[in-house]
DNA sequence: GTGAAGGGCCAC
DNA sequence: AAACGTGGCCCTTCAC
C-alpha cells in the first residue's frame, strides 16, 4: 500500500500540517521512540493521520531529547498540542497509554479523546482463546492485511532516519482511521460500547498514573528486608537440622543440607520422619499437621520468610527510577478477561497487607498519602443485581455484616451469634461470589460433606433470590457460551459439554465475572471521575488495587482530597448499582 | 544457557 | 466427581 505522507521538520510546516488536519473526526495517532520508559528516552517521531494526509513530525527538530524541558517549553509546537488536547477529534492509537504517556512527559499534554485499538480488541475478543491483540494480529484479524512491524525495533535515535523508516511510521498511523472503522462497528454490534467508553477514559490516568510513581522508602524497607533475613537463616537451620532425622544419606561434609527451597525434597524428607503426608505440601494442607509436628510448623514460618525475601526484597528496590527515586509499575487495564487491572514490574497490588511492608511506601516530604477503598463492593454488586431483600438487609448501616448473616443463616438474634457461627458465614459469604461447592467448603471448615451441604443449603434458602441469580448466571453461561457485567462488558468461554468438570468450572467463571467485572467497571469510572475533580488540585493518582485508590497529596490538602476521593467513588458505584458505601478513607 | 511447566504464595 | 474467581512472581526441575 502507498501512501501519502509528509515528514515535518520546521513550524511553518508544523502550522500547515495541522491546519490540514483540522477538519478530520477522526485521527490515527502514533509515537516513535528511542527507548519504551518515557523518562530514558527521546519522542523522536510523532505521527498523525487521517487516513488519506499523515504527517510525521520530526520531534528532534523541535527540541526533542531526553530531557523534556525543551519540547514541553517550545511555543512552536502549540499547534500540536492543541490538536491532541482538541476534543473534537477521536485520536486512535494501539496501546494509547504508551503515546499518551510520551506526550504528557514529552509535551506536557495530556492528549483528549483517546480510543485505544488495543483495548476495543481485547473487548470484542472477550478473553477468547489464543488470540493476540498487537497492532499487526488486529490488522490481520479485522482488515485482513499483513501489516510489516519489522521497523519497529529498528534505531530510531540515528539523526537522519531512513526512508523506510519514516514511511513504517507514516504507515502505522495511517492505518489507523481504517481499524478504527472496523472495530467500532463490532463494538457497537456487540453492545460494547460503554464498557470501551470506561476504559478509553482510563487511558490517561493510568498513564499519569505510571508516569507519576509510588515512593518507597528505601531505608525503611531495607529495615525490613534485614528483619526478614534474620529469620530465614535462624528457621532455615532449625529445619535443617530438625529434617536431617528424615534424610536417608548423611553428607559427607557433616550436616545434611536440602534445599529447603525446593518441594520435593522437602516433602522427601518429611516423608522420611514418618509424617502423613497431605496431597501437597502447600501452606493450607500443611497447617493442620503443624500443631502435631513441629517440624511441619517450622517449614511454615520458614516458608513465610523465604516468600518475602524473594518476591519483597532487594529486587523491587531495582524498580526505582533514578530520575524520580520512585517505582514506575507497569499497568495492563484490561488485565484479566473480567476487567481487572493487572499490574507489574514490580506488582504493586500483591504487597503483603501487613503494616511492616504498607508503612514503607508512604508520602514523601510534604506530602500525604489518601486512601480509600469500597466495602465489600463484590458482596453489594451481588446484592444489588439479586434484589434479594434479607441480603440487602444485613448491609443496613451500623450492622456487622458477617455477624448479620450469621444470624439470618442461623435463624438467631445477631447479639447471640458465636464468633464460630460468624466465622461460617463470613467464609460463605466470600465463598459465594467464587461459585463455592459444598465440597471446597467442608474442606476449608473442616465440617463434614453432610454438615457443608446443609450449612449452603441453609445459607440460600435464606437468599432465595440470591441463589436464583447465581443459578440463572450459570445457566445463561452454558445456554448463550457469553456473560457480562453491569458495563455491558463480555466474556465468552467454550466448553466441553460432555466433560463435568469443564461444564462445572464454567458455571462458577460464569456466576463470578459480572461481579468481580462490575467491580472493575466501578474502579475504572471512578479513576475518570476523580482525574476530572482533581483538575487543578494537588491530588495524583499513585496506585490502585482493584477496590482501592491511592493518592498523594500536598500534606495541607489531605482532608479535601479525601472528601473529593469518597465523592467520586461514590459516584462512580452509584452509576452501577443503588447503594454503596465508601467503606474506609484515611490519609496518612 | 534458555525457557516452559509446575509448585507455591502474595494481593483482591 | 467431587478444585472457589482473577492476577504476578519466585523457585526448582527438566527438556532443548
Amino acid at each position: 500500500m502507498e501512501i501519502y505522507f509528509e515528514l515535518v521538520s520546521d513550524p511553518a510546516g508544523l502550522v500547515r500540517a495541522c491546519e490540514e488536519l483540522k477538519g478530520a473526526a477522526v485521527l490515527g495517532f502514533d509515537v516513535e521512540t528511542t527507548e519504551l520508559d518515557p523518562y530514558r528516552g527521546e519522542l523522536r517521531l510523532l505521527q498523525l493521520s487521517d487516513g488519506a494526509k499523515t504527517k510525521v513530525v520530526d520531534m528532534r527538530a523541535f527540541g526533542g531529547g531526553e530531557d523534556p524541558t525543551a519540547s514541553r517549553a517550545n511555543p512552536d509546537l502549540a499547534p500540536l498540542r492543541d490538536l491532541l488536547t482538541s476534543k473534537k477529534q477521536i485520536k486512535v492509537a494501539h496501546n494509547a497509554k504508551f503515546d499518551a504517556k510520551w506526550t504528557l512527559y514529552h509535551l506536557g499534554v495530556e492528549t483528549a479523546n483517546i480510543y485505544d485499538t488495543y483495548l476495543a480488541s481485547q473487548l470484542i475478543a472477550a478473553g477468547e482463546g489464543e488470540r493476540r491483540h498487537g497492532l499487526a494480529d488486529v490488522v490481520q484479524f479485522f482488515l485482513g492485511r499483513t501489516l510489516d512491524k519489522s521497523q519497529q525495533v529498528s534505531d530510531w535515535s540515528a539523526n537522519e532516519l531512513s526512508q523506510s523508516q519514516v514511511e513504517y511510521a507514516a504507515k502505522d498511523a495511517a492505518i489507523m482511521p481504517e481499524v478504527y472503522a472496523k472495530l467500532q462497528e463490532r463494538i457497537v454490534g456487540d453492545g460494547l460500547e460503554r464498557a470501551l467508553a470506561l476504559e478509553n477514559e482510563c487511558v490517561i490516568p493510568v498513564s499519569a498514573m505510571e508516569l507519576n510513581g509510588f515512593y518507597l522508602d528505601v531505608s525503611r524497607w531495607r529495615e525490613q528486608l534485614k528483619k526478614v533475613e534474620a529469620i530465614q537463616r535462624r528457621t532455615g537451620d532449625e529445619l535443617q537440622s530438625m529434617l536431617a532425622g528424615g534424610v536417608a544419606q548423611a553428607s559427607l561434609f557433616g550436616g545434611t543440607q536440602i534445599n529447603l527451597d525446593s518441594p520435593q525434597q522437602v516433602n522427601d524428607a518429611l516423608e522420611g520422619l514418618g509424617i502423613p503426608l497431605p496431597n501437597s505440601t502447600r501452606a493450607w494442607e500443611l497447617q493442620p499437621l503443624a500443631d502435631g509436628y513441629p517440624v511441619v510448623a517450622k517449614l511454615l514460618e520458614y516458608r513465610a520468610a523465604a516468600k518475602s525475601i524473594s518476591s519483597f526484597g532487594e529486587n523491587i528496590l531495582e524498580f526505582i527510577e533514578p530520575k524520580t527515586g520512585r517505582v514506575h509499575a507497569d499497568f495492563r487495564q484490561i488485565g484479566a478477561p473480567t476487567g481487572r487491572f493487572s499490574c507489574s514490574k514490580p506488582n504493586l497490588q500483591q504487597i503483603p497487607h501487613t503494616e511492616e511492608y504498607r508503612r514503607c511506601f508512604r508520602a514523601p516530604e510534604g506530602k500525604a498519602l489518601v486512601i480509600a477503598d469500597y466495602s465489600q463492593i463484590e458482596l453489594r454488586i451481588l446484592a444489588d443485581f439479586s434484589g434479594d431483600e434479607n441480603f440487602i438487609n444485613a448491609f443496613a448501616s451500623g450492622r456487622d455484616f458477617h455477624a448479620a448473616t450469621a444470624a439470618q443463616v442461623f435463624g438467631i438474634d445477631e447479639k447471640d451469634v458465636t464468633p464460630d457461627q460468624r466465622s461460617f458465614a463470613k467464609r460463605l459469604n466470600f465463598g459465594v461470589v467464587y461459585g463455592i461447592g459444598a465440597s471446597r467448603f467442608a474442606m476449608m471448615t473442616g465440617l463434614t460433606q453432610t454438615e457443608a451441604e446443609n450449612t449452603l443449603r441453609r445459607y440460600f434458602a435464606t437468599y432465595p433470590k440470591m441463589d436464583e441469580w447465581l443459578r440463572n448466571a450459570a445457566k445463561t453461561a452454558i445456554e448463550t457460551g457469553s456473560i457480562r457485567t453491569a458495563s455491558g462488558r463480555m466474556a465468552k468461554f467454550r466448553f466441553d459439554s460432555a466433560d463435568r468438570a469443564s461444564v462445572a468450572a464454567t458455571q462458577r467463571y460464569a456466576k463470578n465475572m459480572p461481579i468481580q467485572g462490575t467491580s472493575a467497571d466501578i474502579l475504572k469510572r471512578a479513576l475518570r471521575l476523580l482525574h476530572d475533580d482533581s483538575m487543578g488540585t494537588s491530588a495524583r493518582l499513585v496506585n490502585i488495587v482493584h477496590d482501592e485508590i491511592v493518592l498523594e497529596c500536598d500534606a495541607t490538602e489531605a482532608e479535601a482530597t479525601a472528601s473529593m476521593l469518597s465523592a467520586a467513588m461514590v459516584r462512580a458505584a452509584e452509576e452501577f448499582v443503588k447503594q454503596v458505601d465508601q467503606g474506609r478513607c484515611s490519609h496518612l
